[in-house]
DNA sequence: CCAGTATATAATATCGACGAAAATGCGTAA
DNA sequence: TTACGCATTTTCGTCGATATTATATACTGG
C-alpha cells in the first residue's frame, strides 16, 4: 500500500530527475523523459560498483523489485544491459548475480588497463589539439579542489571526488582518436573503482595522488609521451598494491 | 494461426538446440536448455552482423516479434543485450536501431583493433605456452582446409570459413592473460565482420589470405613478435582498404 | 543411515494487455 | 506556399499473471 503511493511519487520525481549518462545505461541522444529501466540501471550499477550489493551476491528479482520500487520489465532489461557490459554475470535460468571479486581479477584488471590506456594516453599526446590541452587543466583544476575539500573533511571516497578524479583520466585519453577505446577504457575505470570501494582504502589518497596527477598533468601538457606513460603505470600499479595489500581479496 | 503452430514446435526444438555461446549473448556456464531471450540475441546479431539487418534499419518491434516469432519480452531482452555491446543503438522511448555503417568508422575500427590485437599478441608470443601453440596450430589445420573447398565452390563468405578465421585470430592472442582483453578483442573482430559482409568482396581472399594467415602463423610460433604484428597489421589494413576502396561506405 | 527418486516450493522466463510517449496526418493561419 | 498546432495513429515501455525451470524437501528402498 505505502509501496502504491512509492511508486507514483517515484514516477512523478522521475522527469524531472536529470540523466547522468553512463557508457550504456541511461542517457539517450535527447535528454527527454527517462525510462525507468535506465533509472534501474543507473541504480544498481551504483549499488555494485559502490559495494552497497558486494561480490557474489545472488540477485533475486523480487528482492530488487522492491529494492528498487519497479517492475520486473525494466528491472530484467537493466540486468540484461548490465550483464552484457560484465557488471553482473547471468546464467541461462538461474538469474543474475554480482560478479566475485578475486586478486587474480584485480591483477588483470590492472594489467588490461595500463595497456590500454598507455596506447590511448601516447595517442592523445601525439593527436590532442588546443581543446584536448583545456579539457586536461580544466580536470585537473576540479579534481585538486576537490581533494582539498574532501581533505578537510577527511572523506576521500566522496562521489564528488570520484567523479572529478574519473573526469581527469578520461581527459587524459580524449584525443586518442578512437571513441570503442574510449569506452573500454571507461569499462575498466569502472571495475577498478569497483575494487577501491571495497577495499575501502582511504589514507594514501590525499598524501600522494594528488602530486602524482599534478605530475601526469605536468607531463601530458609537455607532449613527454615515455614519461606520462611511466607515471599511468605506476600510477595504477601503486593503487593496485595498496589495494591487494589490504588482504581483503585472498 | 501458423504463427501459434510454429511458435509450439519452435518451443519443442528449442531443447535440442546447442548453446553456441557467443560473448555476452547466450551461453550460461551449464549447457542446460537454452532460454528464448538468447535464442532471439543470436539470430538477431547474426542478421546484423551478416547485413540481412542493413545499417541504419530501424528495428520495429513489432516487426521483429514477427521475423523471430517470439515474445516482446525477450525480444526486448536481447535489444537491450546487443545495445549494451554496440551492436544496436537505443534510443530512449525511440527504440532500437542497427548501427549506421561509414568509412570513418571502419577505420576507427580498424585502427583500435590494430593496437589491442598488438598488445595481446606480443604478450601471447611472451607468454604462450606448448598448449597456445597446439591451439594455433590447429586453428591454421580447419582454417587452410576450409579456404581449399571454399575456393573449389568459389563461395568464400561462408559462414564455415568465417567461423575458422575467427577462430584462428582468437587462438593467436589466446594466451595474452586477459581474457578482457580478448572479449574486447572479439567485439572488434564482429564489428569488422560486418563491414566485410556489407562490402560483399570475394575476389580477394583466396589469392592472398591463405598466405597471409601462413605467414603470420610462422612469424607467432617461431615467436618473432615484431615481424608477426607487422604481418597482422599489414593484413587488416590491407583487408580495410579493400573495404574502403569498394566506395559503399561513402 | 544413505542413495536416489518423486513431490512441493521457489525462482526465473515469458505472455498478453494496457498506459505513455513519439510520429504522422490534417487543417488552419500567416 | 510554408509553418505551426491539434488530433489521430503508431510504437514503445510497463504491468500483472502464467508457464517453465531450478531448488529444496519428503519419501521409499536398499
Amino acid at each position: 500500500m505505502a509501496k502504491r503511493i512509492a511508486v507514483k511519487s517515484t514516477r512523478a520525481a522521475k522527469t524531472a530527475k536529470a540523466a547522468k549518462a553512463t557508457k550504456n545505461g541511461a542517457s539517450a541522444t535527447q535528454a527527454s523523459s527517462i525510462t525507468q529501466a535506465s533509472s534501474v540501471f543507473d541504480r544498481l550499477q551504483a549499488d555494485i560498483l559502490t559495494g552497497a550489493l558486494p561480490p557474489g551476491t545472488k540477485l533475486r528479482l523480487k528482492e530488487l523489485i522492491e529494492r528498487y520500487e519497479t517492475g520486473n520489465s525494466p528491472l530484467r532489461e537493466a540486468l540484461n544491459r548490465l550483464s552484457a557490459a560484465g557488471m553482473v554475470i547471468r546464467q541461462e535460468n538461474r538469474g543474475f548475480m554480482v560478479p566475485p571479486a578475486s586478486a587474480e581479477d584485480l591483477v588483470e584488471l590492472t594489467r588490461t588497463r595500463s595497456w590500454l590506456e598507455e596506447i590511448a594516453l601516447r595517442e592523445s599526446i601525439k593527436h590532442g589539439d588546443g581543446e584536448w590541452e583545456e579539457r586536461i587543466v580544466v580536470a585537473y583544476h576540479w579534481l585538486a579542489r576537490s581533494a582539498r575539500t574532501t581533505d578537510e573533511k577527511g572523506d576521500s571516497l566522496s562521489p564528488e571526488w570520484e567523479a572529478h578524479h574519473q573526469q581527469f583520466h578520461a581527459a587524459l585519453i580524449s584525443a586518442c582518436r578512437s571513441t570503442i577505446l574510449m569506452e573500454f577504457c571507461e569499462e575498466l575505470a569502472q571495475r577498478s573503482f569497483r575494487y577501491r570501494s571495497l577495499a575501502e582504502v582511504v589514507e594514501y589518497r590525499d598524501r600522494h595522488e594528488l602530486d602524482e596527477h599534478r605530475a601526469l598533468h605536468d607531463a601530458t601538457i609537455a607532449r613527454d609521451a615515455d614519461t606520462a606513460v611511466k607515471l599511468l603505470r605506476q600510477h595504477y600499479e601503486v593503487t593496485s598494491n595498496i589495494l591487494l595489500e589490504s588482504g581483503r581479496f585472498d
